[in-house]
DNA sequence: CCATTTCTACGATTTTATTCGTAAGCAATT
DNA sequence: AATTGCTTACGAATAAAATCGTAGAAATGG
C-alpha cells in the first residue's frame, strides 16, 4: 500500500485543493476566479498561495507556456483520510463510531445514501 | 434548542479542552502535566493559552483561592458538531455520507459498534 | 522569619499563515 | 515601437497562534 505523504494543507490550501480536485488541472487565474465568488482576496494572494504549495509539493505544475498549469499532487482521498483520521482522535477518542454516529444524526442523509452505508456495514460485519 | 456559539478553538485549545471534557475540572497544573506527556511546551503556555481561553469565554474558573480551577465552557457535543459540519462542507461537499464512508472504510469499528450504527439508521430511515 | 516552591499576570518573541504591492517579462493590439 | 493587459516572482506587511521569560504575590516548610 502506498504510503502517503504527511502534508497537512492549511485551510487556504484546503481550498485550492478543492478546485483542483474537481476541475483535474487549472490556472492560478481559473483557481481565483472560483474562490473569488466566495471569498475575497486579491489574485496575487492565490498566486502566492499556490507557488507556495508548489514548493511544499502539494501540487504539480506545468510551466512550459507563460501560462502555468497546476494539478494536485496529494489524492483527495488521502487527504479526507488523514483530516478524518486526526480528527477521530484529537475529537472522539479514537471512536471512529463517536465520528459517524454524530454525523449521522446532526446531517441524516437521505434514503439511497441511508441504504448504501447500511450496505457497507453489511460488509464489514461479514468480514 | 440552544443556540452554539461560533467558538472555533484551535488546535492547541482544542488538546486542553480534551483534558477538561475528560477530568470535569481542572487546574493549570494539571492540564500541562497531561499534555507534558505527548507535547513538549513549558509550563507558561499551557497557563497563557488557558488565560487567553478564558478571555474568549471557552472556559470558566474559578479563581477563589490561589490556584485557579478552570472548567470547559463548551460542551464536547457542539464542538463536535461544529467541527465536523464545517468539515462535511470542506472536505466531502457537503455529503455527511461520504465522510461516514470514509470513516468506516478506513477506521473499521466492532461488531457492537456497528450494530449500533445500524440501530440508528434503521430509525433514519423510518423517519 | 527566611528560603524555596508554586502560582498568576503580562509583555515580548517566535513561528506560521495570509495578504498585498511592485517589478519585470511576454504577447497581442494598435 | 509604444501601449495595454495578463502573467510570474518575490519581498514585505499583517494577522493569528504558540511559546517563553520575568516579576511579584501567596503558600510551605524548615
Amino acid at each position: 500500500m502506498a504510503v502517503s505523504k504527511n502534508t497537512k494543507p492549511t485551510e487556504s490550501e484546503l481550498e485550492i485543493l478543492r478546485v483542483l480536485w474537481d476541475k483535474g488541472t487549472a490556472t492560478v487565474r481559473e483557481v481565483h476566479e472560483i474562490l473569488a465568488e466566495h471569498k475575497d482576496a486579491g489574485y496575487t494572494t492565490t498566486l502566492k498561495l499556490m507557488q507556495i504549495m508548489f514548493e511544499k509539493g502539494i501540487v504539480k505544475r506545468d510551466d512550459s507556456s507563460k501560462t502555468h498549469i497546476y494539478r494536485p499532487n496529494i489524492t483527495r482521498e488521502n487527504t479526507q483520510q488523514q483530516i478524518v483520521g486526526k480528527m477521530i482522535n484529537s475529537l472522539f477518542g479514537g471512536s471512529s463510531t463517536q465520528l459517524v454516529m454524530q454525523a449521522l444524526g446532526n446531517h441524516a442523509p437521505n434514503k439511497e445514501e441511508l441504504e448504501e452505508i447500511q450496505k457497507l456495514l453489511d460488509n464489514l460485519k461479514k468480514q
